[in-house]
DNA sequence: AACAGTAGCAACCGCCCCCAG
DNA sequence: GCTGGGGGCGGTTGCTACTGT
């Protein structure tokens, strides 16, 4: 459409030189502006921005000239449409990372945390309006293992190597579940367009997506495959607890393929889903040993519950020397291994209490009845008044220490949290209508949520969901 | 061809948080 | 403890391009 011109030329010239007000101008920036920013940069470096409106003459905030270099005047941005491997990482650092768009940024040399999140906006957008998944299936099988592995972590009581930020946003990537389904393991089970919410949905109560009442849900936990009660307020929770249900999504390996950074990323599973068939079963020490970045405390874990062995390895950053953030990463990696052991344990009191609680709305939902273990962990998960004693004991020895250290407790940021969520897990609605745009993706062969069992997963099957019917790769560019 | 409707995208704003002084 | 600077991120706005009538 051509673009609409005013009738009012006071109006427009007004526009065109934009608002002042409070001796600040507001709205597009004049190539004047931008060449008296840039210079200005160049005369005095980055930084001290507010100092820029003073000894500078240009009548903007130093927040606004904060953004426009770091946006558009600095050096080596790259402009113009993402490559499609730009695109391959961003999808699957977005699976790890959840709406982290500085962090993105930093691995993505030239382009700025803005971009990054309009393109995704956009992309969320049109894939919400087609019904299909946020993630491909090799994405988000690996991003799941990612946050599986997290989960073993906790189980081992052992601290997970993954900073409370991060990992607050790896929640974010869960597929709506059918939680207990059995079956569910081999699906990804959502064509939601919602699922990717930020960083609330470890909750399945707070991820709008996750409010529905899926169908078939199963409480039959017997096989293995019991929808592990873990808090949704733990980082280490609900949200791992939902990857695990369909962590393993049968036909797919840990690697992305195509991806910039073909990470191996083995990922084996005894018994229930077999994935190893269709991957190497790399003995997860052989890449445990040999790597280091963001997930510097890799680790192979091998838990024996249910008669499921997972042997896993974090998936490691590829990128690394363009962004501090992905030091601290590794430092807060190392400061969770050497600061929280002695607390897991209670972590993992809470986590019980939480999600038992949530499990409890879960069965009641189905009108079954809480199942005794259930109930008995609801029982034993402690107080909240300890908790929440804990929880200032360890910030008041941390700020008895001066500044906050890197590595600080994920748990602790969630706990504070406790009293919010509990109060918006018990408002919110415990069935919702099933979107239409999920009962079809039920019936209908959009996303892998609908293909076969996983007792025989069909590659090709699977292969024409992504390459034909959800046309992963036959999406318009972004330009 | 002209116009209207709509999607995609760039850019900005406001709020919040962290950190250093 | 307070304050200011800087940064992160969700939301919004407005322009542009495309498509349908």
């Amino acid at each position: 459409m051509a673009r609409t011109v005013s009738n009012n030329d006071d109006e427009t010239a007004a526009k065109e030189e934009g608002e002042v007000k409070d001796g600040v101008r507001k709205g597009p920036w004049t190539p004047e502006e931008d060449a008296i920013l840039m210079e200005y940069v160049k005369k005095h470096g980055e930084g001290n921005w507010n100092s820029v409106q003073k000894n500078s003459g240009l009548l903007r905030c130093g927040k606004s000239c904060r953004l426009r270099w770091a946006n558009h005047l600095r050096p080596n941005l790259k402009k113009g449409a993402f490559s499609p491997e730009e695109e391959q990482v961003i999808i699957d650092l977005h699976s790890k990372l959840g709406n982290k768009w500085a962090r993105m940024a930093a691995q993505l040399p030239g382009r700025t945390d803005n971009e990054i999140k309009n393109f995704w906006n956009t992309r969320m957008k049109r894939r919400q309006r087609a019904g299909l998944p946020i993630y491909p299936p090799e994405v988000h099988a690996e991003a799941n293992a990612y946050h599986l592995q997290h989960h073993r972590y906790l189980e081992q009581q052992q601290p997970p190597p993954y900073s409370s930020s991060s990992f607050s946003l790896l929640l974010s990537s869960c597929y709506p579940k059918k939680l207990n389904d059995p079956n569910q393991i081999h699906h990804h089970s959502s064509a939601n367009p919602m699922q990717n919410q930020p960083d609330h949905s470890a909750d399945r109560s707070i991820n709008p997506s996750q409010q529905f009442k899926f169908s078939n849900e199963n409480s039959t936990g017997n096989n293995g495959n019991f929808a592990f009660p873990m808090s949704p307020l733990s980082p280490y929770g609900s949200s791992s607890s939902t990857l695990l249900n369909h962590s393993f999504g049968g036909d797919h390996g840990g690697f992305i393929a195509g991806s910039p950074y073909e990470q191996p990323f083995p990922l084996v599973q005894g018994s229930t889903t077999d994935i190893s068939s269709n991957q190497t079963p790399t003995p997860a020490s052989s890449y445990a040993s040999g790597v280091d970045g963001l997930m510097g405390a890799s680790s192979m874990v091998n838990n024996n519950n249910n008669n499921n062995d997972y042997y896993e390895v974090a998936p490691l950053s590829p990128h690394q020397g363009n962004s501090g953030l992905l030091d601290a990463l590794v430092m807060e990696a190392q400061g969770l291994y050497h600061n929280e052991k002695s607390r897991s344990e209670e972590d993992l009191n809470l986590a019980g209490k939480l999600s038992c609680k949530r499990k409890n709305m879960e069965y009641a939902e189905e009108g079954g009845t809480v199942p005794a273990g259930v109930s008995a962990m609801k029982k034993n998960s402690g107080n909240s008044s300890n908790e929440s004693q804990r929880d200032d004991d360890i910030s008041s020895s941390q700020l008895s220490k001066g500044k906050k250290q890197i590595g600080e407790d994920p748990l602790e940021e969630m706990n504070g949290m406790d009293d919010d969520l509990v109060s918006l897990l018990n408002q919110f609605p415990l069935e919702m209508p099933m979107p239409e745009w999920y009962r079809r993706g039920e019936n209908q062969s959009l996303g892998l949520e609908n293909q076969p069992k996983a007792s025989s997963p069909d590659p090709a099957d699977h292969e024409h969901a992504w390459t034909l019917g959800t046309c992963w790769n036959n999406m318009p560019r972004i330009c």
